[in-house]
DNA sequence: CGTATCCTACCGACCGGTCGGTAGGTCGGC
DNA sequence: GCCGACCTACCGACCGGTCGGTAGGATACG
């Protein structure tokens, strides 16, 4: 099965790029067949190992699982929050978050976000509520960055929670739909959406 | 287990009502645990029967997550498709749509409509095919209000596929965060959603 | 009316298979 | 010679699903 020509053993410095690997592996198949459906056997066959070698590098399935979206959300803060977290005019972080959110799961498209979206009710107890904790970070940020937009005057009267949780909608629901090559380039897409969210979909009474 | 004081004896003219609750009970427990968690011991001790007493009305777990999401459709055509295709003001036909569909999963909450969101990954072949056919209807009435939006001059340039699944993305996340009860009751949640879609959220230039 | 017959709804026991996880050993590089 | 990486072999639990049997209401007949 696994068996066959012997490959190569790996050596010391090679751990962390195995963690990685594992990681990674797992997220895709995780993503592709769903957590509960996907067996740890999947995962071993996917990386050229045995289910006790994957054991070897981790403690439990749901460990895995947590592992993961904890890089997902590594992966979004990088990418996303800390790059316009500094950004003062909030018109403006609101236009950049909502573009590098588009961006990140439409062309980078890593499989641990889908994770993350598919499968938090996975997820128990401390591992569920360390995610959770981080998710909630993000709405606080697009709920504050909505509220500073309304006291600058720029905005209609919206409730910065609805805002929040209307485009969060929008945005994570791409991966339901959306797929890469198609007419819409990622681009388009993002500003699209950023269009839809800001100016809706009525002319205004000026226009009209 | 089962067993204590002996029920009485169903009638044969109670059948439907039998097999409506058994989609009824199934429907609550795989929006609880997911599909895939939820075991057919889980649904049937909490109808009270055995296992082999629920294979007796059903053909197989897959069938029976079918017909749940079979029935949350007949559900959401019924109570929000049909009331609304009638209406022939494209911008009146939308807003009571996004109104019908916000109150549908808000106030009615039907767990079948929740697990046709869930788990629809766990269905395969035909079954599959047959819920995403229904699916793809109500996008493309939603795309052709846009449309029809658009020609009669009341829309901004806006793609009719992304405000398409904007809205739906909207409106099938709200069953992540929205919890009856809270700040904001079910009408005034699709008023506000209705207005956030429809102008955005910031100010025209005439306001501004 | 009585009763033989049929059928629906259901149960207890069980099956083959798969799951997450582990104990203990082997092998190769340092 | 030690240690980390990995494998073979295996475990107990549980899964979806089935089977033979049965209680008892409905029905047809006398």
């Amino acid at each position: 099965m696994t068996g066959g020509a012997r490959v190569r053993r790996r050596t010391r410095k090679e751990r962390p790029a195995r963690q990685a690997q594992i990681l990674e592996t797992a997220a895709r198949i995780f993503c592709e067949k769903g957590f509960d459906r996907a067996s740890m056997g999947d995962v071993s066959t996917a990386l050229g190992l045995t289910k006790a070698g994957v054991y070897h590098h981790i403690r439990s399935k749901e460990e895995l699982l947590y592992a993961i979206m904890a890089y997902g959300m590594d992966l979004f803060e990088e990418k996303v929050l800390t790059q316009v977290s500094g950004i003062e005019d909030p018109l403006e972080r609101l236009r950049a978050t909502l573009r590098g959110h588009v961006l990140l799961v439409t062309r980078d498209r890593p499989k641990e976000i889908t994770v993350i979206l598919h499968e938090s009710n996975a997820l128990k107890g401390r591992f569920r509520e360390r995610i959770n904790a981080r998710k909630r970070r993000y709405v606080r940020f697009l709920e504050k960055t909505f509220r500073e937009l309304a006291r600058g005057g720029l905005a209609r009267k919206v409730d910065p929670a609805v805002a929040s949780f209307a485009m969060l909608g929008m945005i994570n629901w791409i991966y339901q739909w959306y797929r890469p090559g198609g007419r819409l380039s990622e681009e388009q897409l993002a500003d699209a959406l950023a269009d839809l969210l800001l100016q809706g979909v009525l002319k205004g009474p000026a226009e009209a």
